[in-house]
Formats: C-alpha cells, sequence, structure tokens
DNA sequence: CTGAAAGCGCTTACAG
DNA sequence: CTGAAAGCGCTTACAG
C-alpha cells in the first residue's frame, strides 16, 4: 500500500500537496496537479481513511441503526430492501458510506451515541422498529445529526421523512366513497405508532368531511400484522350492519382481512371492498388484487440520505419531509383486468 | 471527547498503560486497571476507532457486497433481512461492524477492493446478485478475506456458504413420489447460478436413483420469479403427458405455477401436487399453503460470519458451508389441516 | 507490571 | 501555489 509520503516524493513534492490534490483539487498547480494524480493511479495510491477521519473528525460515514435481532423476533419491516437500497445508493452519490450500527453486548442507553463518537459518524439515520428505544434519546439529545423515518424525534438536529399518512388516508376513503360504499369501517395500526395513528386521524377526518356518520364500532384496531387484520374483518362481520368496505391500515393486515372475507363466503370486490397500505409486493400478487396506496420505498432512502447530508454540510436542520402516496387502485375496490 | 492523555494523567499512569487496559487488560496491575476503567466510565472516554485503525491496521469492520441499486432493479433477494439480521447480530457479538460497500460513481473494476483498503476492512461477505460482478475479481484475488454467499469464488482466502441445494431437490422428488407422484416435472432456475444448477442437478439424480423416466420435456427453465414459474407451468400443461407434480426451484416460481395451475381449472394438491424451494413467508400464506424446501436465513448470516471471523483471526480458509435445507410440508402435496 | 518514544498516514494553519 | 511542521489519538516494541 503506497502511502502519500512515497507519493509525494515520486513527484518531487510536499505531502501536503498530494493532500491538497485529493481535497482541494483547484488550489494545485495544473500540471503537478496532473503529475499527482496519474502517478497515484499508476502505483495505485489510496487515501487511509483512517488518518484521514482521525485528522479532520469527519468519517465521511452515516450511521444505520436498524435495531433488530434474532432475540427480538417478529419485527419486519415492509420494505426495509426498498429503503436500504434508495439510502445506500443516495449515499453513496455524495460519497458516503452506510455503517451499520449494532446494539452492543452491554446495551447500555448510550450505546449508540457511544458508537458514533468512537467512529466519528458524521451523522445517523434511524429506521423506526415500532419499539420505543431509549438508546435514541442521548443520540437524538446530541449535536449528532439524526434523521428518522417515520418516528419524530426531538433534538437539536433531528428530523425525519415519513409518508403522509393522514392524507393516504383521506384518499382511501374518498375512493371508497365514489365507488358507491357507505358503510366503511377501518382496521387501525397500534395508535402509539405515529403512522397508525395518523392514518386513523385521515379516515376519521375524511368520514367526517364526506358527512359519513362516525360509528366507533366500525374502528378496529390492529398490529399490522396479517393476523390481526384477518381477526379484526372477523369482528367487523360479526356487526348488526356490517361494513361494506374497510381501509386496513396495512397490506398485510388488509389481506388478513381479505382471507376473513373470503372464508365468510362473502366477496372481494362486490360484498366488500378493501383498500390497503403501502403497496407492498404481494398486493399485485393476490387475488383479486389489492388497491392500496403506495409508500415510496425508494424515495424514504433518498430524503433520508438528502436529509442527513444537509444537516452534515450546512448545519441547518431541514423540516420534516412528507412524501406523497398515490392510490393504486386494483381489484379489491373494482374490477381488476388481470384476474 | 477526552483522550487517552486525559484520561492517563487524571489515573497518573501513561497512555500505553491505558492502551493496554483496553486491549490486553490481564497485563495491567488489577488496581491499576480498576481506576482506569471507573475513571474512564465517569469521564466518558472513549476510544477512538480511527486512531486505533491507523495503528493497528485493523478496523474491526467487515464490508458487505450486496451489489443492487435503483438503476439495475428487478434483483430481490428472497430473504435478504434475514441474512442480514444474522450476519449484523453475528458479527456484533464478535465486536465487529458492517460496513455497506457502495460501488462508487467511477464504477473501476476494481472499486471494492479499493474500498477494502481505504477502510481497512479486515474481510467482506459478498451477496450473490445473480449477475457476474467483474469488480468482485480484483477482490477474490487478493488476500482480503471473503465469504461468498450462494456462490463459489475462486481465491486465495475465500469461502462460500450456501444451502445444500441438490440435497434439498433430492428430497423434494422424493416427497412427491412418496406420496404417490409418478410423473414429476421441474421448474429449474437459471442453470448458470449454483443454486439452479444444483437444484437441477438433485432433481435429476433423484429421478434416476427412483427409477422414474428422465423426460428432457418436463424440465423447464425460469428465472426465480413469479411470472417465470407462471410461463413454465403453462408449458407443462400444454403436453401430451402432463406431471402429476412439479417441484419448482424458488417459492416464487411455485406460487406462479400455482396460478397457472388454478386457472386452467386443476387443483393443487389433488391434480398437480407442488413443491418450492426458500420458504419465503408467502410459502406460508398463499392457499391451499406451499410444500417447500426451507432456507436456513439466519443461518447464511451467521455462517458467513463465522467465516469471515474465523479468516481474520486465524489465518485459514474454513471450507465452504452447506447448510441444511429442511422439508416444509403444507398443502399443496396434501392435506393442509389450516386451509 | 509500566513508561518513553516512535510510528501509523493523513490534514491544515502558517509562512513564504 | 507550495513546503515545513505540528497535530489528530491511538498502539507497540523496547527497555527497565
Amino acid at each position: 500500500m503506497a502511502t502519500i509520503r512515497e507519493l509525494a516524493r515520486l513527484c518531487g513534492v510536499s505531502s501536503a500537496t498530494v493532500s491538497r490534490v485529493f481535497n482541494n483539487p483547484e488550489v494545485v498547480n495544473a500540471q503537478t496537479r496532473e503529475l499527482i494524480l496519474s502517478t497515484a493511479e499508476r502505483i495505485g495510491y489510496l487515501p487511509n481513511e483512517s488518518a484521514r477521519t482521525l485528522a479532520t473528525k469527519r468519517s465521511r460515514m452515516v450511521g444505520l441503526i436498524w435495531d433488530t435481532d434474532h432475540r427480538r423476533p417478529g419485527w419486519r419491516h415492509p420494505f426495509f430492501q426498498e429503503i436500504l437500497i434508495g439510502l445506500k445508493t443516495a449515499l453513496s452519490e455524495r460519497g458516503y458510506h452506510l455503517l451499520m450500527l449494532a446494539t452492543s453486548e452491554d446495551g447500555t442507553p448510550d450505546d449508540f451515541l457511544r458508537a458514533v463518537r468512537r467512529h466519528n459518524l458524521d451523522g445517523v439515520v434511524f429506521i423506526d422498529n415500532g419499539r420505543d428505544d431509549p438508546s435514541l434519546q442521548p443520540l437524538a439529545a446530541s449535536e449528532v445529526p439524526c434523521v428518522s423515518l417515520d418516528r419524530p424525534i426531538q433534538g437539536p438536529r433531528t428530523t425525519y421523512v415519513t409518508s403522509d399518512n393522514a392524507d393516504g388516508a383521506r384518499e382511501a376513503v374518498r375512493h371508497l366513497h365514489a365507488t358507491g360504499r357507505r358503510v366503511i369501517a377501518t382496521i387501525t395500526g397500534p395508535t402509539r405508532t405515529r403512522p397508525g395513528a395518523e392514518r386513523l386521524r385521515g379516515y376519521l377526518e375524511e368520514m367526517a368531511a364526506l358527512g359519513l356518520a362516525h360509528r366507533p364500532e366500525l374502528v378496529v384496531e390492529g398490529d399490522f400484522y396479517l393476523s390481526s387484520g384477518y381477526a379484526a374483518m372477523r369482528a367487523l362481520l360479526e356487526l348488526e350492519e356490517p361494513p361494506d368496505a374497510v381501509f386496513a391500515a396495512g397490506d398485510e393486515m388488509a389481506i388478513g382481512a381479505l382471507r376473513a372475507v373470503t372464508e365468510a363466503g362473502l366477496k372481494v370486490p362486490e360484498d366488500i371492498a378493501l383498500v390497503g397500505f403501502d403497496d407492498i409486493e404481494l398486493a399485485a400478487l393476490v387475488p383479486p388484487g389489492l388497491t392500496t396506496l403506495a409508500q415510496d420505498k425508494a424515495g424514504f432512502g433518498t430524503a433520508a440520505a438528502a436529509a442527513v447530508i444537509t444537516m452534515i454540510n450546512e448545519d441547518v436542520t431541514p423540516p420534516p419531509r412528507l412524501l406523497p402516496t398515490p392510490l393504486v387502485v386494483r381489484g379489491s375496490t373494482g374490477p381488476d383486468p388481470r384476474f
């Protein structure tokens, strides 16, 4: 591994000049610059990132906090992979790498902050795991740029990215209403989560706006997982006056609901129309096709990357970013040509 | 941020001693050790990783190469998330972090190797993306410990982890045979991929072992995606003597095949039995439940972590690791109580 | 068991 | 536009 010193000697300059070529190229004489660059190429010189980080206190690495392991099973993000691709791509275009942070064995509450300090991470992206994690508090309270997905966090240099959940829910209700349904129920996510609460709010607002009576028994809480949608739908079918449409706050729950409807001998969309949320892959695959509000999966990653890089470089905190959730119409609210 | 020098001064020792407490604790006097440890705790001292890496040439970071971005869409790993959890967990238990490597903008063939050198990565894990990636060649040829998932790689310090694909395929055929099927077709993965080729080999071997005639028209190539399974199944149904059982080399293809069977007015498992491979989540959710060979998703991550850490610390190259693929029987090869 | 000293490979005022 | 020099925060023979 060639070092900056060897490269400098080979070019007959000081290592300061070589360093400038890589960090501030416009400041060095064009000819020497070219000489240095081509020599670097020839001998395979690569700047040592540890040394750079040590000297500059900036690592050009962003931490990813995604707190899940085999001991805490059950949580799967509906589109973690897409977020990660978006994040990785956007970050690497700006010259940043992603370091996956693991909660360390000792599990003290400032674990993540410690990892950030040890590695001189320039910022952090946090994927909500649906739980309250005390390790986040010290991090958020620090001066480290933090962007969170789907969950507002408090701190001097924090912001978040999320879908416009309330708006999406409103559109779901509007769409069901437009197809002629009048008894519209909802299966919510856990209302302690932000997306759960917001989607419920949107539902309630739009029901009111459309002049549809609010019937509390039409609101059933689920937990985003398939089986809760199944159970909730069975409960709804037991009602005196069952709904003719259901907005489920997540596609998995909607698919569970779909199964319950089918098992009850009813048909989707004829007897009951269904709208989900997320647009997971399965939504397009399960007959008769699930109408849903699409979350901008890659957009999450891209927006998070943009936000954290802004905070790193400009010392400003961008406002929370709300991503639109386009309605994708499939067979569960009307005929789908493919099925 | 307290430095080792301040901590040393506070404790009345040299920084060499402090360093030893963190790297070689047994070598320092118990009392001073305790003093240093407690003082470190009190003032919040954290060793600076960049400085350590610079001094030792070891970063305690492993690179993850997972070469996918939005410009190359289409590829999704069937259980990337599970692998990543397994990998992250196992690595962090040994004190390693995971750095996600991005192909850099310039895209030269030694991109990954360059990243490894710049960051002093101790090793690398590579998730097969189903394509041949020339960037891997220089890395594999180097002295950097590399473990690859699902694809053998050549190099002085390389090994790989994969499912026992041939054995799983054999078991699939055996199971179908045991349930009374005699005309057993297969929908293969791309045979240029290792898993695709191995699963086909297992199928052929077991067919021969069972004395079932080899009929070339019963072998149809797919690409692991759902639609290819659908198309392949339609082709199989057109045969003079259609199969009464199909082993699809991936669950997605099996689910596509399932749809084709249903659309043709036939029933699974009565008319045609189906076995998949992978045990993706959907396999349990799609009626009548898909019998499949389960890949040990977390095991991939754990085994990869173990292999790379062995190579890092012991300078030996562990042999390739073959993970077993237990048969999970569901409704597609017989009655499933849940449907 | 411990310390003084050199070294890891960069960057960055400072001076010219 | 460039160089000499100090500094970033550790580790590790070497000597005691």
